[in-house]
DNA sequence: GAGCAATATTTGAAATGTCAAAGGTTTGGA
DNA sequence: TCCAAACCTTTGACATTTCAAATATTGCTC
């Protein structure tokens, strides 16, 4: 590549919007996932060793708790984004621990209704509480209204995602 | 609680920021969980039907062939955000594959060095050049200014997470 | 030079995760 | 009525995940 040639490549790169631009959504997307993994695993970390759950056991009584009369297995497989397979073995640990009840409703023999017990609404209450103190202080550093204008964006991607998926998935 | 106290109720949850600014870190939390497991969904099933890996294998061979010399478990470990006992078995899976190679340096015989090999590189060629036009796909929608605050804007998170950890954990 | 703390990886147990196939149940025509 | 399609959950095979304990090696101290 001779000078001049290289001189217009980078007059272009620049007017295209520098470099960055090229790979801006690969880069979002890897802070995205590595600032998601940090949570993720500072939460994980609390929650096992304040209340002895694990974040997907959370997550599906987060579901339960605010559905007091139970969801279906099918449902909470959507609502957590986690396998039918997967919502299986979770309940049955639950249930194992007195959390969570299965229900068969008489109208159809092919669902399962899943229900917290009162113990599993005294604990999830809980540690309902002590995770948005933990989200809270996690983000004391941020500025509210970016937070805000964090939530909206993040909406925006979400939403150009959920439009442009391969398989059978939509929102 | 009277009518009274009711309305005053209100009017204070109004002042304050209304509702959802109570729990803004809350929700913004739920929405980036949200959002960045559509995407790893995604993300998964196309590696798996157009080049049969998994994303954990993905991020481990993106880490190597940025480093052609190799690296430590223990380094991998750190850059994936794996446990130590992860990598192990993922390094392991590679290897079986033809992916990746594993070599004992001379100096310190505790000391294990991950490769890729002359076919993980082309395959891995191969996947990150789809991969990243998949997340350009994705993030179709997103005005290309919105992807650069939200780059911006998660790294104070970021930030912000990161001094705020209970746990011995720092970037 | 013997022993002990520090370092690096592996192992093992338990939970979570996907996918595909298999099991029952219901339902809606023919 | 019967049966095939649709629906819901479970099962089974395998990969990933964490944590803690076990191994192995190095390096330092006395």
């Amino acid at each position: 590549m001779t000078e001049s040639e290289s001189a217009t490549v980078d007059l272009e790169i620049i007017v295209q919007g520098t470099q960055e631009g090229k790979k801006l959504e690969l880069r979002l997307w890897l802070r995205m996932l590595s600032t998601t993994k940090l949570i993720s695993q500072e939460i994980r970390r609390r929650l096992r060793n304040e209340f002895g759950a694990t974040l997907p056991q959370f997550d599906l009584m987060a579901q339960l708790y605010r559905e007091r009369d139970g969801l279906r297995l099918g449902e909470l497989s959507k609502r957590t984004m986690v396998t039918n397979g997967n919502v299986t073995g979770l309940v049955e640990r639950l249930e194992t621990d007195g959390l969570v009840l299965r229900v068969t409703p008489d109208g159809d023999r092919r669902v399962t209704v899943a229900k917290l017990t009162a113990k599993g609404e005294t604990l999830f209450g809980a540690m309902a509480a002590a995770h948005e103190g933990w989200l809270r202080d996690m983000m004391a550093d941020v500025d509210p209204a970016i937070v805000s204008e964090l939530w909206r964006d993040i909406g925006a991607v979400k939403s150009s995602v959920s439009n442009h998926l391969s398989g059978a998935d939509f929102d």
